[in-house]
DNA sequence: GGCCAGCGGGAAAACCTTTTCCGAATGAAA
DNA sequence: TTTCATTCGGAAAAGGTTTTCCCGCTGGCC
């Protein structure tokens, strides 16, 4: 099919340097309006057999696409959704790519991407900017203010968030529900009979971060004591936080993410810490890697591509419903593996 | 700045819904012609400080931002890279997205990214169809077949691959030194006193597994043995993997990658067979999670957001030069950590 | 004082596609 | 044979921006 395409632009000998040709060029070629051209094309109204035939020899023999810019210029949508991303490095947020690229691709949509460089003050140009090219903006885990989004989601029309939710930001989300994921956590711990436990805090912007805590506030009670340790959300955030939590005397580390828990795991080992021996350890998220590492790292699944591809859903919906408050939540499940065991007595 | 711009249009009353604001808007509001609002905001033409004034006032009041269709259609250019990956969730694809888009951000560029899932057949068409879209396309490590490359490098007209390189392959591309790298491995290996060693192989249609069996080739010696076994690109290859690996009795294993050495990492701890202590281990790229596990791995470093950056650079340049098959090489060092040691006697 | 140069600004074309509107032609029915 | 209805196709407008072309005005120089 399409070499067809190739092969004739090859044979007129016009090389890749040749200005693309156009609608008009065809229906020229064809011996027919553009207005045929384009009806063949998007098969919008019948158009008898003998035109079609020609009109489609043509396109294969000058490799004829239509031009996008003027299909959106037209239609006033460009077929392209854009997402904005704190850190593409991060696996985490390169599956939530992968999510909305392919939803979005499965839709005839393109899709462009951003990477603020973790910096919270860039996300809101940089999502301002797509949206000049976007038909819709997803956020993933922004770190701008309330106040921020607030005045984005007024300049942008379709926008998503994705594991952010504020109480008054009229913005559709699909967020992970981390209290539920603390949750087990501390459950699960405080069956194996751990009394003081370490947290590791990741950013303490990240919306994500606040919702862990709420969920810690909950589960704290007498003889179940969590102490909170400031760390960040690398791996390296976590090694250097590895010694702090050390020092708390605590049984068990919870860790922000399984890239801290990575971290976290490396520096013991550095220590000669045995894990679950001497200390216990828990991530949040289920990275490729939390299976591969020794031990096995117990921890909470997350779908990432899933988060991704809701958030396209919920751009699908927008089209349709007015921008309403829409939000999903996605119940992560406990992976319970090898890092955790009772505390030494 | 930008919250000028957001506040106005809140001010106005206007929702995210109403029609964007046009430069004949603009003109309108500002008593001046849409030519002036353009060369205002371009800065093509002076214009008086009295209209110039009016307009930016205009501006801030609507909200008004350039169409980039517009533009687009009639510039001829969109301001747009594309860039085609097979794997999202591969991080090293991840790092090489996100050196092409800082590189772009920073030259005002758009990135458009499409993921083809590791499937060879969808390149070519994801390729063609980023073309029309974007004023070139990155083929990140690109499995298609020469004649595909060839075909689509004649239908695309600035193209650029990311470790793929071809006799006759008319395109620029930035290539990691695989040769090299292989070799340094093979000579830390020998030098430690290994005599047999086994390569577990990558995806046979890979450049890069061409280009690393050419250095096993020229490295292989009397008192060298290297032992071929067919793996693959993932982790989960690499867990498969190892037990083969170890039926051949070699003495070190030398995997495709970092993920799949660090899958091999994984079934050898299962199996209760010390690394380095009864098997010496090495991967590829130094993905960030190989300096967090236990043994630490050897590896081979390669600076994969380099890679992006020097693909930006060669697409750069396309626009200056003709369309030439330039070649950017990047060696790879040899990093040395605790995952290698000299064989049992 | 008159003429020329230069500068600032407006009108309009161009970019490429889609879609509406209308005309023409063909077929059938009266 | 005439008329109406239906279908197919072409002409043209619209979509938003940039840029060229041209006009008018002002300042300087002779």
């Amino acid at each position: 099919m399409w070499c067809n395409a190739a092969m004739g632009r090859a044979r007129t000998g016009a090389g890749p340097r040749s200005p693309r040709s156009t609608i008009t060029d065809v229906a020229r070629e064809a011996a027919v309006s553009p207005a045929t051209v384009s009806r063949v094309l998007s098969g919008t109204k019948p158009v008898s057999a003998d035109r079609e035939r020609r009109v489609r020899a043509a396109v294969a023999r000058l490799g004829y696409r239509p031009n996008p810019a003027a299909q959106g210029l037209l239609r006033g949508a460009t077929h392209t959704i854009g997402v904005v991303v704190p850190d593409l490095s991060n696996p985490y947020f390169a599956e939530v790519l992968k999510g909305v690229t392919n939803a979005a691709e499965a839709a005839d949509f393109r899709t462009l991407v951003a990477d603020t460089g973790e910096k919270a003050g860039a996300e809101h140009d940089a999502a301002l900017e797509l949206s000049r090219w976007a038909d819709g903006v997803v956020l993933c885990s922004p770190r701008m203010s309330h106040w921020e989004l607030t005045m984005l989601a007024d300049a942008v029309a379709r926008l998503m968030c994705v594991n952010r939710l504020g109480r008054g930001e009229p913005v559709p989300a699909v967020v992970v529900d981390f209290e539920s994921g603390v949750s087990s956590i501390c459950r699960h711990l405080r069956e194996l009979g751990h009394r003081r436990v370490v947290y590791l805090r990741g950013p303490n912007r990240a919306w994500s971060e606040r919702a862990r805590q709420r969920a810690l506030r909950a589960a704290s009670a007498p003889g179940f004591e969590i102490v909170q340790v400031p760390c960040g959300s690398s791996s390296v955030d976590g090694h250097r936080a590895a010694d702090a939590a050390l020092a708390t005397r605590a049984t068990a580390v919870m860790a922000f993410s399984d890239y801290v828990a990575l971290g976290v795991l490396a520096r013991l080992d550095e220590l000669g810490v045995s894990v679950p021996g001497d200390m216990s350890l828990t991530g949040f998220d289920d990275i490729a890697m939390s299976s591969l590492v020794s031990p096995r790292l117990t921890t909470v699944a997350v779908d990432k591509q899933r988060l991704g591809r809701h958030a396209w859903q919920l751009f699908a919906a927008s089209a349709a419903d007015g921008p309403g408050g829409q939000v999903v939540t996605v119940t992560p499940d406990l992976i319970i593996r090898g890092s955790t065991a009772g505390p030494v007595t």
